[in-house]
DNA sequence: TGGTTTCATGTAATCGTTTTCACACCGAAT
DNA sequence: ATTCGGTGTGAAAACGATTACATGAAACCA
């Protein structure tokens, strides 16, 4: 009980006021404090002790200074929006957190030169990076401006030798929505686009393309920028058109959730009129007027699978294999799109609670099927 | 051009790397970086020059081991889910970088053990920290477990007097509402709760009761859990009741997404039979069946705000001032609580595209009002 | 011309850790 | 009695920056 506490000046005990107090030397409290070697049971308990008298918690700073490990995991996000990146970061800060990673991120990323500034600043301060970049130009330059750093580039639009990747399944989920649709007998399947750079959205576009090519149906698309107002106006445009489509395709769940909103007032029933299906399955989609049949990606397992991947990279830093994964998703049928109906409308169908059901539901992974069986069981219904 | 390219053993070049290639000292290089002092504008280029060339950037462990600061902020969030969360931590990004900070983010803590440890580990990497605790206790054990970090607390429970605090302003949105729904003629105002231990839902009851008592009316409230599922059961519950209630005010938006399923799917017309109100004005709420009457918050604004303050406080933390602020929530009529109808429905409400409009809004900041009267400029249409 | 400022730069201490190496001690084997 | 292999511990050198202080040259003034 000395008049002046046992801290250092700045306030913070540090590993010397734990040294001198516990009557040891600073290696000793080192030592007990990361298990590195064999500390006597009393001295250990001696240090415990002291170091949770005095509040002492290493510095990370310091310590990050002569290990050049700094626990911390960095992720450069895109337009920080709505509930996907929300999952993603959801993802990434469970997984991180499950290693004793920390995690900052930085989002809203404009443009390429932005990004690459928050690389920087974050060079040294992280020991690895997960980035998703809104641009395909960009995953080079940023190799070559933090040469060294493990990464893990999500979604990147072109191939990528540097980094591991981590893609949604994309393509082939519009694939086989379209195809779902066709099924149903829909032939004039318009398609919602999504903003011209976006990379999600070119992909979306040419699954539909696909599709479509192979089903032999002529291709209807309108533009649209991956907001509700946006698919409110594309709607209302297509409805305009001389064969009115009977089903419109939307490059996600907001777009969808605009296209039934302007269905609505025109007084155009979904889906006895037209088919509606969206992308991303976001919570609300469940919620509808009617329930939206869409594609199923989960943002959260993508954020959890990037964290791991990046924590192999770190961990095995001479491994020079890049991983190149593809997330599947999975085709969710509700009943805008009326197959829900045609299978029977007996089926309770009606209640919405279905929605927080996770019932059976099997993935798609992109990998292309050979067999061309029709496959319920590839499906969710709720 | 050395057969050694001028960099440290470790790979990264080092401040001595560019001061030897530059042929300065190191105290130089250090000047150039932080506009610390005056260097000759000839050395500034050189050294710019070279600390490019050899990609030198300054080691942030070092840098912030030395001037105690990390710029780095600390935010602690519960159970990280859905759109107010995305918001918040937008909110807060956006200012951080504005500052040149970082921001690392720790969330889903379910309980006052796992935040604390969070909080431990976050200490020294972190120049302050943006906590929103779940339950009312934490925010003193934190202040035992952090002395002196600067911390700002979003919506603590109860009075806090060693931190700066955010709130919002719950009790009066939700008074807003129910005085609302009381002039537009419904006496069986329902409402539906929020969780148990939840602070904002806690306080959005308290405001219902508080104006419910006002106006003389009697209170019917309903257990609920912030899902969408939840309100859809506690709308199937409430129709079941003998004098079945004119309005139902949901805690939050999911649950009020989930009662109009629930109404709709029982062939209960909205408005027309029941009102139907929420609480958050969450992006899908202008695009229901009809569009959902609300309260907006706006929580990019309240991460925005906690950043802020928290950057003054850790600028003057000598100021032992706190500052407790409440950040206003503002009624938002739509068409699900029949107000616009009432108002004239000649005005065109029908286009949900008024859903993007920011018309003019003000917003009621939890200050009292003396005087009563009818305030529609208050409200926002859409 | 001598003295004082001012300016640009260098020297060296410092931040709080981790980690290598050395060393003292001890019981057991030679 | 000596040698030996463990064990527990301490001394001291990093890690890569910032910054107080020192220094020398040039500029200014009387």
């Amino acid at each position: 009980m000395s008049a002046h506490p046992p801290r250092g000046p700045r306030g913070q005990a540090t590993i010397r006021d734990v040294a001198r107090e516990a009557g040891v030397s600073i290696a000793t409290i080192s030592r007990v404090f990361n298990q590195s070697a064999r500390v006597s049971e009393e001295t250990r308990h001696r240090v415990r002790d002291t170091a949770a008298r005095l509040g002492y918690w290493p510095n990370g700073a310091a310590r990050s200074l002569i290990t050049r490990r700094t626990h911390a995991l960095g992720a450069l996000l895109p337009e920080l929006h709505g509930e996907f990146f929300s999952e993603v970061i959801r993802g990434m800060d469970l997984a991180a957190r499950r290693h004793g990673f920390h995690l900052i991120v930085s989002s809203s990323h404009a443009d390429a030169a932005e990004l690459l500034a928050a690389l920087r600043s974050m060079r040294g301060r992280v020991d690895g990076l997960i980035a998703m970049t809104p641009d395909p130009g960009t995953p080079a330059a940023m190799d070559a401006f933090a040469p060294g750093l493990p990464m893990v580039l999500l979604n990147p639009g072109s191939p990528v030798r540097h980094a591991d990747t981590l893609a949604i399944a994309n393509v082939e989920g519009a694939r086989a929505m379209v195809r779902h649709l066709a099924r149903l007998g829909h032939r004039r399947i318009a398609f919602v686009c999504g903003p011209a750079h976006n990379i999600d959205a070119a992909q979306r576009l040419r699954g539909y393309r696909q599709a479509l090519r192979a089903a032999g149906l002529e291709p209807r698309e309108t533009p649209g920028a991956f907001t509700e107002a946006s698919g409110y106006e594309a709607a209302k445009e297509l409805l305009r058109a001389a064969p009115r489509p009977d089903a419109i395709f939307a490059a996600n769940d907001a777009m969808a959730t605009g296209v039934l909103g302007a269905l609505r007032e025109a007084g155009v029933r979904v889906p006895d009129d037209v088919a509606v299906a969206g992308f991303d399955d976001i919570v609300s989609a469940a919620w509808l007027d009617p329930p939206l049949t869409t594609v199923r990606v989960e943002p959260s397992r993508l954020g959890d699978l990037a964290v791991e991947r990046l924590l192999e990279a770190i961990a095995a830093p001479a491994d020079l294999r890049r991983r190149h994964e593809v997330v599947a998703t999975t085709l969710v049928v509700r009943r805008s799109c009326g197959a829900a109906a045609r299978a029977g409308a007996t089926d309770g169908v009606g209640a919405p609670a279905g929605a927080t059901a996770d019932g059976n539901r099997s993935a798609h992974d992109g990998r292309i099927h050979p067999r061309r069986r029709a496959a319920p069981r590839t499906e969710v219904r709720s």
